[in-house]
Parts: structure tokens; C-alpha cells; sequence
RNA sequence: GCCCCCAUCGUCUAUCGGUUAGGACAACAGGUUCUCAACCUGUUAAGAGGGGUUCGACUCCCCUUGGGGGUGCCA
């Protein structure tokens, strides 16, 4: 079975870490499977969805590494498909037209569920039951005509002929639905794995009120690509072994399902910084320097600094700076003259006889 | 309310019936040191509770408790 996995966000602003952290799995599935990583943007939202937020997610893909094997599929242009599935849908039966009333007007296009029991086998989680009573019908076509989430996403999958979804906790209860659907279209269902959701110390669903929550931000406050990746692939997965700190080929070729945790887990931003520091420590100085000198253009003292004197302080220090922004206390190194006692100084040196190479 | 899921040090986790329950971050102590930091060494620290199953349970089953998710003409 070829493997063909997708990372479907929505543009709609800043890129999550939860979401992120989801594509990097779901890279690393392909990868490690030697399968296709596609690319779909959701951008059904005619209200929400904006072309700088396609480019921000774009641009925190490219930072991170996160190539996709394809040209991204904009669900924008399917339109005609989901409306044909749910008109399929309508005509064999597995969905009815309704004017529920309420907040919309006009008729809805509602798809039926079986009426049995169902379930599915999740990667994570094992097999996940659900009781025909427990389901109920949904509308897949608002009464304005646009499809619904579920249609579209379910449609989308299979015109890109997804073989696995990998995605968040919150999708589960959706999957039943979704099973449903792909089953009512004819179509072979996917393989199913829902991630561990990303938490704040309160257990609660990581939000940007719990300091840096999108992509953006990190990279912002100093943290590299390498280390902020290697960092999401710990949340919820282990290779065992007590190994942490990996390349990237490492973690490709360790990286499968059954060793993703299904319990949720919260971001430590600590680790994440300490990990920085291992990887800030291994770069070659050209680039340690390079990444410093980014994070001083906008402050004062490090306008004109002396390039020599630079690089020697980029050299010493490069092994104990966990975050480019830490480059800011640099400042005593450059500008602040050292105080010292005179006479005391003097005095030391008399009595420990200390030499000085100068 | 109803449905589903989850549960090992403060945190991320290892363990897939038999271990002194291991590692990492954090914390603390000491060392090193031109402040800070970094670094080195060490210490503290965990199987939520109760029943089973078994010669033997962190590990398997049940209940309780706690937490999370879902329950939209949102995604």
C-alpha cells in the first residue's frame, strides 16, 4: 500500500504549534515509509482566509523542512466536486434535504448515518467503537449551497488519494462521521491515527495565551528550525532508548505510530530552550554568528561593532548561549568599560602573585 | 446531561508480567568562574485509589476519582 499523508490547515493566520507539530508527523510518516507528504489548503472560508496567511504557512513549512511532494491543492477549486459527491450522496440515498429552520433558511442537504454500530481501527488509539444511537445525521450542504467541513474534507482526501490520516485528538469523534461518508461515496476508507493534543500546565488545549503558540513567534525569540522540530517530535513520540537529541535521519528512520503516546502532553517552553542550546552549540561559528548578528540589528549598542572583536566574542560564547536573543546581554563585552579598585587590583597581584599574560 | 478518550518523578518520557522503575528538562547542593550565563559532579523526585487475574503486576480486566475531547447550517 503506497503511502500518501497530507497537512490540510486552514490560512487563516498565524501557524499553531499544534498544527505544526501534526504536519511534522505526518512528514515523517512519508518519509520514514518512503511515501507522498501533499499539501492542501482549506481556504473554503471566504471570510477568514487570506493570501498572507497561505504565505505564513508556506514560509513556517519551508523553515522547518517540511517539503511536500506535490502542487498544493487550494480546496477552493473543488467546489464542483464536493457539490457532485453530495449530489452522489443524494441520489443512492445516504443523504435527504431538510429545512431544519433555526439559523439558516431554506432547505440543507443532510447525509444519514447507517443506523449501526460502527468503528474504526486507530493507529494511536486501537479500535474505537461507537453505537448507532450515539450518531446522529449532519448537514454536509448549508442551505446557501457551500459544503460543510466534512464533506469537503472527506472529498478532498480521496481525490488526493489519501492512504492515511494523521491528525489531532480533537478529529476522533469526527472519524465516525467521516468512515460513514467515505463508505456512502464508494470509496476505500483511510487509515486513521489522532495525535495527543498539545497542552498548557493547566491541561488545557496550548493557546497563545500561554506565551508562544505559532511558528512565527518562535522563530522570532531565537529558537532554530532544527531544534524547535526535534523538540515537537518528543511530544507525544519516543523513539526509546533514552534518545532526545537526533539528527534528522535519526528521527525518520525511528519514527513510527505505534510509539506515539495517546495521552496528551504539555509543552515544557525550558526543555525546548535547553535543547536550543545543544543545537545553537554545534553550528559552524560563520552561521552561530550569523544568526547573533540578526538578533542585534535592531539594538542600539550593537550597531557598529568591530568584526574581529565580534567573532571572537560569537566563538567564546557560542557554546553557552541557549537563545540567539541572549546575544542582547552581550553588551558588557563591547561597550561597558570593566570597574575595577585600582589599588586593590594591585594589591592582589602583589600578594597571590599572579601573572598576567598581557 | 449523553458519548468517547487518557492517567509513571513538577514537566517530556522509557518500561510492551519478573528492573535497585531508566533518561532528559526544571529544582536543589557542590565544583569551576571576569558579573550573568554556560559547563562538570551529585541530590531530591513517580506508577491516582480500590478490587480482581497471576507464582508474580506500572504493565492485563473491572470500578472509583481526576483530566481532556466531542455533542453546530465551525473547522
Amino acid at each position: 500500500m503506497s503511502v500518501r499523508v497530507r497537512f490540510a490547515p486552514s490560512p487563516t493566520g498565524q501557524v499553531h504549534i499544534g498544527n505544526i507539530r501534526a504536519a511534522i508527523f505526518n512528514w515523517l510518516f512519508a518519509r520514514h515509509n518512503g511515501g507522498k507528504f501533499l499539501l492542501r489548503i482549506e481556504d473554503t472560508d471566504r471570510e477568514r482566509s487570506t493570501p498572507e496567511a497561505v504565505q505564513t504557512i508556506l514560509g513556517a513549512m519551508e523553515w522547518l523542512g517540511l517539503s511536500y511532494d506535490e502542487a498544493p491543492l487550494y480546496q477552493s477549486t473543488q467546489h464542483g466536486q464536493h457539490l457532485q459527491a453530495a449530489e452522489l450522496l443524494l441520489k443512492n440515498g445516504h443523504a435527504y434535504k431538510e429545512d431544519k429552520g433555526g439559523t439558516g433558511q431554506g432547505e440543507c442537504i443532510i447525509f444519514k448515518m447507517p443506523g449501526t454500530d460502527m468503528g474504526f481501527h486507530d493507529e494511536i488509539k486501537g479500535d474505537l467503537l461507537k453505537k448507532a444511537e450515539d450518531m446522529k445525521d449532519f448537514v454536509i450542504v448549508r442551505s446557501d449551497g457551500s459544503p460543510v467541513f466534512h464533506l469537503a474534507n472527506v472529498v478532498d482526501d480521496i481525490t488526493q488519494g489519501i492512504s492515511h490520516i494523521i491528525r489531532g485528538d480533537d478529529h476522533v469523534e469526527n472519524t465516525f462521521r467521516h468512515v460513514a461518508l467515505y463508505k456512502a461515496l464508494g470509496a476505500a476508507v483511510p487509515r486513521y491515527a489522532h495525535l495527543p493534543m498539545i497542552v498548557n500546565a493547566q491541561g488545557k488545549p496550548y493557546s497563545k495565551r500561554d506565551g508562544a503558540a505559532y511558528v512565527g513567534q518562535f522563530r522570532e525569540m531565537g529558537y532554530c528550525a532544527d531544534a524547535l522540530f526535534n523538540f515537537l517530535t518528543l511530544l507525544g513520540w519516543s523513539p526509546g532508548e533514552d534518545r532526545e537529541k537526533m539528527t534528522l535521519d535519526e528521527i525518520i528512520s525511528a519514527f513510527t505510530l505505534d510509539r506515539v503516546k495517546s495521552g496528551p502532553a504539555q509543552f515544557d517552553l525550558r526543555k525546548l530552550t535547553h535543547m536550543n542550546g545543544l543545537y545553537l552549540a554545534e553550528l559552524p561559528v560563520d552561521v552561530f554568528a550569523e544568526g547573533v548578528r540578526r538578533h542585534l540589528a535592531k539594538v542600539d549598542w550593537a550597531q557598529s561593532l568591530d568584526e574581529a572583536l565580534f567573532m571572537k566574542v560569537c566563538r567564546l560564547l557560542q557554546s553557552r548561549t541557549p537563545l540567539y536573543t541572549q546575544s542582547e546581554t552581550w553588551k558588557y563585552l563591547f561597550v561597558d568599560p570593566i570597574e575595577y579598585d585600582e589599588k586593590a587590583f594591585q594589591k592582589t597581584l602583589k600578594k597571590e602573585g599572579v601573572m598576567l599574560a598581557l
